[in-house]
DNA sequence: TTAATAACCGTCCATTCGGTCAGTTAGCAA
DNA sequence: TTGCTAACTGACCGAATGGACGGTTATTAA
C-alpha cells in the first residue's frame, strides 16, 4: 500500500532512507523483536545503513516509537470522528466502530500492532496508553447506552463488554496478515457476526 | 493463593527468598515493564537484594522467563488433558477448555501474561511458541469438529474461529486481576456466553 | 558446639547500549 | 561547474547490561 523501498525516484539529495521508509523497517523490526529487544544496531543492521545514520532522521529511538503509535491512534480516533454522521441505535455506532477499527487495524497493521504492546516505561508510552484509554472509555460509554437501549446484553456491564469486545478485536493482530486470502471487509464482518452473534449455531424457530 | 513473601516460617538455612518467592517478583516486574525492558539491576532493587544474590537462585534471567512461561503452558495442556474425561460433543468439550483456560489465567495470571507476550527473540522463547501453537492447534481441531457437527458457524473456518474465541480469552490478561469483585467461574461464565451466544440481545420468538 | 544448609554481599568484567560529532558523498537544479 | 540538499560514514563516549567469583552471614538439625 504504502511504498517503503529506498532510491525511489525524483527527489532532492542523495537517495536513501527517508523518514518514512526507515520508520516502516523500524517499526516492522520493533513488531518482530519488541522495542526494548531491539538495538538501534539491530535496525542499522536490518536498514543496510550505519547506526548514526539512523540519528540524521530522527533523533532518538523513543521517536520511532511515538512517531508509530500516534499514527495508530490517530487512525482509530479518526474512526471515532466518523460516528458522528452515523445515524441509529447506539449498537450500531458500536458496529460501525468495530468494523472501522478492524480496517484500520488492517490497513495500519504494524502500527497498531506496536501500539497495543506498549507497557508505559517511558512518557512517550505512557502517553500512548492514556490515549488508549480515552478510546476504551469511548467504546465504553457506546456499550452502556446500547445496554440502555435492550439491544446489548445486560448480563454483562459496560465496562467487561468493551473490553471483551475490542479484546476480540485487538487480537487480530496475533495473526492475521494482509497477503493472505482474507481482505479487511471480510474479517470486518467475521468479527462483527462472531462478536455480536456468538460463533454457535443456533437453532431456526 | 501461593505465599511469595520472604521470612516464612520452619525453612533450612537462612531466611530470605527462595526460588518460588523470588520468581514470583520477577514475573510480576517482568509483566510491569517487559522482560527486555527490565534489568537485573531492577529486579535486584525490587528485592531488596543485590544483582548476584539472584545469581544464587537461578543461572541466568533466561532461566527466570524459562520457568514462568512453562509454569503457565503446564497449566495449559493440564486442561487440555482433563478433555478426555468430558463426554458429549465437540462444542461442549470447546466450551469446557473455554472455560478452564479462564481458570488457569485468573489462578496464574502474571504467568499467562508473561507467555502471551513472548516474541522468539532466543531459543526459550521459541520453545515456548512451539508449545502455544500446540495448544492452538487442539483448540482448531476441536473447532473443525464442532463445525462439522453443526454446532458451530460454518461461515467462519475453524482456525479463524479458534483464534477468535481464544483471542477473547486470552485478551482477559489485559485487565482482569482476581483482587476485583468479579471470580473466575463467572469470568468464565462471561466468556463462554458473549463467544458462543453474542453481545446482541436476540428478540425471543 | 558444631556441621550442614542456604541466602546473601562486594567487586569486577567484557560487551552492548543509545547517542554525539565532524566530516563525506550522491544526486538535482541553475 | 557550481551550489544546494539530503543521506550517510567512522570514530568515539559514558552508562548500563548480564554475569562471574570468592567470601560471608543467618538459621536449623545433630
Amino acid at each position: 500500500m504504502t511504498d517503503t523501498s529506498p532510491n525511489r525516484p525524483a527527489k532532492r539529495g542523495r537517495p536513501g532512507y527517508d523518514l518514512e521508509s526507515l520508520l516502516a523497517v523500524a517499526v516492522k523490526l520493533f513488531n518482530e523483536r519488541g522495542y526494548d529487544g531491539t538495538s538501534m544496531e539491530d535496525l542499522s543492521r536490518k536498514l543496510g545503513i550505519t547506526k548514526s545514520a539512523i540519528y540524521h532522521h530522527v533523533p532518538s529511538k523513543q521517536e520511532l516509537l511515538r512517531l508509530a503509535v500516534n499514527r495508530a491512534l490517530d487512525g482509530l480516533f479518526a474512526e471515532v470522528d466518523k460516528l458522528d454522521t452515523v445515524e441509529g441505535r447506539a449498537i450500531d455506532r458500536l458496529e460501525h466502530l468495530v468494523r472501522g477499527s478492524v480496517a484500520v487495524l488492517a490497513d495500519q497493521l504494524p502500527f497498531v500492532t506496536l501500539l497495543l504492546r506498549v507497557r508505559g516505561n517511558t512518557k512517550v508510552e505512557r502517553d500512548a496508553l492514556a490515549r488508549r484509554r480515552e478510546f476504551d472509555h469511548i467504546v465504553t460509554d457506546l456499550a452502556g447506552k446500547a445496554i440502555a437501549d435492550g439491544d446489548l446484553r445486560a448480563d454483562v456491564d459496560p465496562a467487561t463488554a468493551a473490553r471483551l469486545l475490542f479484546g476480540m478485536v485487538n487480537s487480530l493482530i496475533e495473526w492475521y496478515r494482509p497477503r493472505g486470502g482474507l481482505r479487511a471487509p471480510e474479517l470486518a464482518d467475521m468479527v462483527a457476526t462472531v462478536a455480536f452473534d456468538g460463533l454457535r449455531v443456533r437453532p431456526e424457530a
